[in-house]
DNA sequence: GCGTCCAGGTCTACC
DNA sequence: GGTAGACCTGGACGC
């Protein structure tokens, strides 16, 4: 029994693409977690960063990204011909994922000012990875809160197996703000396992798909950092920490994002392991200005890359 | 296997 | 403005 059911012919493209001097494949690729989040796929192995992303006509694209040299290499497989125009989409995606294109020229003139932070430019270090969407960074930063990292993973693993849609051989893709919407809360507190955050992915998921708020934008405010970090902090569910932590997705570094982990990293680098407030912590960074959140975030992971 | 405790941010109510 | 308690899950631990 069981009927024979073909498997799509899938078509393969390769594209190459020049990169700044001062980039780093895999410093961006490993600067925080989200390498290791689907649809992201990490292979640390072969230096590969997998991600299947979902085109503006809806054409799904697995594609594997590496780096040769002085450029990026993606191998692109997808169901539908990969015309000119996707390989366009496909190479915009990738490069704002990857911070391609963010000039980080006064961030490194900042540290060469510091003899602590004299480390960071030779290391092109200070790209952050981030999501194709506003939507989806938003959506896994309030998973990562008051949780476990490997909660956080099943999370998100949740939400593209269930509620993204399925491509062969691998991960869905990342739902849409309309898949989000379309179901229930507990809906999503007995499958994807979001608890409590339940409630607040079902209504920023409404809130998108109904028009009533717009945060894709966001990359692009004009409005000051203070102001758009309050516009972050007024979607539920986002404190302070990830608040902050978006903004630096945002490409805005004047927040510290503190959580548990980093708190726990300044007193050990900072204080001989002794806990001290948030405050004494604000205080230490804020000669550091408009970066001081990259500064911290950086030193805190400076391990990870040695 | 079961029960208890704890860690992890954010929200709300209250002072 | 500051604080306490509730929210939910998974892991650690003791029995």
């Amino acid at each position: 029994m069981g009927g024979y059911i073909p498997k799509p012919f899938m078509i393969r493209t390769c594209l190459s693409v020049p990169l700044p001097s001062d980039f780093r494949f895999w410093r961006t690729v490993y600067s925080h977690g989200w390498c290791s989040l689907p649809p992201f796929q990490v292979d640390r192995e072969n230096r590969t960063l997998s991600r299947l992303l979902e085109l503006e006509d809806g054409t799904l694209v697995r594609c594997s990204v590496s780096s040769s040299g002085s450029r990026l290499q993606v191998e692109a497989t997808s169901a539908g011909n990969i015309t000119a125009a996707r390989r366009g989409e496909i190479k915009t995606q990738l490069l704002d994922c990857l911070r391609v294109n963010e000039d980080l020229s006064g961030f490194h003139a900042e540290a060469r000012k510091y003899r602590e932070y004299r480390w960071i430019p030779p290391t092109g270090a200070g790209r952050m990875l981030r999501s194709p969407t506003v939507f989806e960074d938003v959506v896994k930063m309030i998973c990562t809160t008051n949780c476990s990292w490997s909660l956080t993973e099943a999370m998100v693993k949740n939400l593209t197996g269930i509620l993204g849609r399925p491509f062969t051989g691998g991960t869905g893709s990342f739902p849409l703000p309309a898949a989000l919407a379309g179901v229930t809360e507990s809906f999503i507190r007995k499958n994807i396992r979001a608890g409590y955050r339940s409630p607040f992915l079902l209504e920023l998921s409404e809130r998108i798909a109904g028009g009533k708020l717009e945060i894709e934008s966001w990359r692009k405010s004009p409005l000051p950092t203070g102001e758009l970090f309050r516009q972050v902090r007024s979607v539920k569910g986002i404190g302070e920490y990830a608040a902050g932590n978006i903004l630096k997705l945002l490409g805005r570094y004047d927040f510290l994002g503190l959580d548990s982990w980093v708190r726990g990293k300044y007193y050990e680098l900072h204080k001989k392991g002794r806990r001290v407030s948030d405050k004494t912590i604000e205080k230490h960074y804020a000669p550091y200005g408009r970066w001081r959140g990259l500064f911290l975030w950086l030193e805190v992971t400076r391990a990870w890359h040695e």
